[in-house]
DNA sequence: CACAAACTGTTAGTACACAAACTAATTTGC
DNA sequence: GCAAATTAGTTTGTGTACTAACAGTTTGTG
């Protein structure tokens, strides 16, 4: 597995002191690549401590029991959702009775959402679980390492 | 906005010294949201500098530019690709004729995959974009936070 | 040797996630 | 005052991503 790869025959770079050959690239190595993996994990541990709901459906039943009450679009735009996707999670809230919606009268483009009582109960029973997620996930660094991942990870936003 | 949020009253804690309301739950500060909007970030990096596959096709063909060939699962193994999904990307690089398979005659259940010479090409033709990609998308941080920052990444895979 | 266990690939079903194109309602700019 | 631009929501299409169930193939063990 130590022999130059056969792609490099097909290389387009010439000169060789700074030829760059796919074979330097790591998978990985790179960014995305972990974060993708990481991201696997971190939704593994999700859904086994929350089985109720996906982490996006937590993400738009969380925010609007803080917020009370938003439009579609606007709680989509809150937790980073396209308006496109944002319909399917709200539909799929609303299936199950955690939110509802009503036209707004003085916008009848908006539909006001607000989550029911259950989604309220719902929410409150798996906060304390959501908390629990995010420390298993950071769970392989120390309290220092912790606090400097998530400020870096800020930045990268 | 300052006043305690209505979802208190469903609250089951009781001991007023250790009570913890969701209001203490902020959203945008766990880490699968932000590992969210950070990976938004980098999709979108992603499609402007490499339009022609997604990160999933291109790790899917960089492995099988970097090991010559491997079975369907095996690949997917490798990139840390369900079964199920593989058999999506595989189809769509085997559409557009990337990669090739053909099954193993030793073992009847085994397709071998391989990059065609067109596969090959493109690979080499986006590697540098690749790089680019990572480094685009760790640009917010210095030289040193980048290599802390991929450090402690890596230990939450 | 026989047969259970394990493995490979496939299919169906659910759920994001985003682009593009569209309708309807509202706001703006002249 | 009214056409143009903007906004809210919807639909369609493509592409991950995972679960569960399934059929064929191979293998390990009794």
């Amino acid at each position: 597995m130590k022999k130059m790869p056969l792609s490099v025959i097909v290389t387009d770079h010439h000169d060789a002191d700074t030829m760059v050959t796919a074979a330097d690239y790591q998978l990985e190595d790179q960014v995305g690549f972990i974060m993708r993996c990481v991201n696997q994990r971190h939704l593994s541990i999700f859904s086994r401590l929350i089985p109720e709901l996906t982490p996006t459906q937590f993400s738009a039943l969380a925010k609007l029991c803080a917020t009370g009450q938003a439009s579609q679009n606007e709680l989509g735009r809150m937790i980073a959702i396209d308006a496109a996707t944002i319909k399917g999670v709200v539909d799929r809230l609303k299936h199950r009775g955690l939110i509802s919606s009503e036209s707004q009268p003085s916008d009848l483009r908006r539909l006001i959402l607000k989550p029911t009582e259950e989604g309220r109960i719902l929410f409150h029973q798996i906060s304390a679980a959501a908390r629990q997620v995010s420390e298993d996930t950071l769970k392989p660094l120390s309290e220092k390492e912790k606090h400097v991942f998530m400020n870096l990870l800020d930045k990268l936003r």
